[in-house]
DNA sequence: CAGTGGTCTAGACCACACT
DNA sequence: GTGTGGTCTAGACCACTGC
């Protein structure tokens, strides 16, 4: 293929026997873009697992009908927005949660000194797991209708004996039937890699909204702090691929011996 | 160059004539990293100043005897750390505070509703500018001595009329001889486009530590906030090039009506 | 039109991991 | 050794900008 028809608004074809709905591609974009593209529909569509390696860039050459350059570019995107891990001599490998690696993916609560793994493991403390209607605002950031079944999970994270965060996590309760209390507290390592395992729900994004508040008389009892003492307030959405919002997290994080790190490139 | 020297440990030979005290290049790298390194070097040493264009791809590829492509690499690099600018057709720019484009290069705060922009430009209010002998906090964040000299300035950003943010700003004395309270006050456009024109400091990346205070009585007032209302406190540290810290800020956000944004990914 | 960055290809070789 | 990702090259053509 010397660079045949690519520049126009062709586009390649869809890649037949699939069973994706074959949706119409919009308008034009390069080559790799594409290949971008029909890569993540099958991460998408669950072709490859988490933690599996996806074929090698020959194969998916190949399978396209282009240079393994080009391929190589539509790779190293996906691995730039960490939806798949490249490894040298070994393939390249669908994201997952599921790695000590990477132990806290979206929290960004620092010890004063040190990082959280030198605190030892969290204790996961589960105060509630009850299955509610979803109240507008919970809705709203879940792209949900108002009143649709959600799961909605209280539990304070402790750090070296501290309770230290304090928070509800609402979850679509048409993809987590049957999450329960004693799963939230049993399951090791991270809460996210058992969406991944158990309800093949894995977050590839997240936005926080961040703010300081003063905590009510049953927050503080719960976090065993003064009244009066400010709290960070952190609202996460993250999300599925597709941009697709699955669960609404509100924390309250104490930050008189801990902080928020933010890295700004 | 068919492949020859590069993968073993050799590297490529500083560029002569560059007056660069040709510091010992470490180990081996990739070709691309050492052009990036070269590049990177060039930049530091103003040879190309903020919002100039930096040699094409090509001249570059024969100032260092290097396919295009290797270039190209090199400067994706640079592109993606927000170093330098593409612009298809027109060349590649180094990156500036500059441009309205990007107003608000390191400030995460939003309007709950809309965008910083919507509330129309901020209003500076400069409530001090002084040369102090640094504290050994501030020192210690900026790579000093403990009384070296530095400049003190206080002020408070107001968006819509509304004060809004109240910050001290703290920078080496040695760079930033003559700044005054007019010129902080005066300059339109961005704090750090300023620092860049006048003080030819260019400010890449920051980190930004931040936690849930209550005020004091004086930083209340200075807020018009009432007694008591929580506030978040953020401290960022801004670097230069090579990771030399050229700033630390401390500011106090009114979470009230805006909040901090941070997207994760 | 010429010059710039952007895309695509094809082939070579290197570094690494497994067997 | 074989297979994987990683680097490097050389050449072609496309898309955008400005003369």
């Amino acid at each position: 293929m010397s660079q045949t028809s690519p520049t126009t608004a062709e586009n390649i074809a869809d890649s037949p026997g699939l069973g994706a709905p074959a949706q119409p591609t919009p308008a034009f974009s390069p080559l790799y873009q594409q290949i971008k593209g029909l890569i993540l529909q099958s991460l998408q569509a669950g072709e490859w697992k988490p933690g599996e390696a996806i074929p090698s860039e020959m194969e998916l050459a190949a399978r396209f009908r282009v240079s393994q350059g080009t391929v190589r570019k539509a790779i190293d995107e996906l691995a730039a927005e960490n939806l798949v891990v490249r490894r040298q001599g070994k393939g390249t490998f669908v994201a997952t949660h599921s790695e000590q690696h990477v132990q806290y993916r979206f929290l960004r609560l620092m010890p004063d000194s040190g990082d959280l793994d030198s605190e030892g493991p969290a204790q996961r403390n589960i105060l509630e797991c009850k299955r509610v209607r979803a109240p507008a605002d919970v809705a709203r950031a879940l792209a949900l209708r108002s009143g649709d079944a959600v799961l909605q999970v209280r539990r304070v994270l402790s750090f070296g004996g501290v309770p230290t965060i304090l928070e509800d996590l609402w979850l679509p309760g048409q993809s987590f039937k049957g999450l329960t209390a004693t799963q939230m507290a049993q399951y090791q390592g991270p809460t996210y890699a058992m969406f991944e395992v158990d309800f093949g729900v894995r977050m590839v994004r997240a936005v926080e909204n961040i703010r300081a508040i003063t905590p009510d008389a049953a927050q503080c009892e719960l976090l065993q702090v003064p009244a009066g003492m400010p709290l960070l307030s952190v609202e996460r959405v993250a999300y599925t691929y597709n941009d697709i919002p699955m669960e609404l997290r509100r924390g309250l994080y104490r930050t008189d011996s801990h902080h928020y790190r933010n890295e700004l490139n």
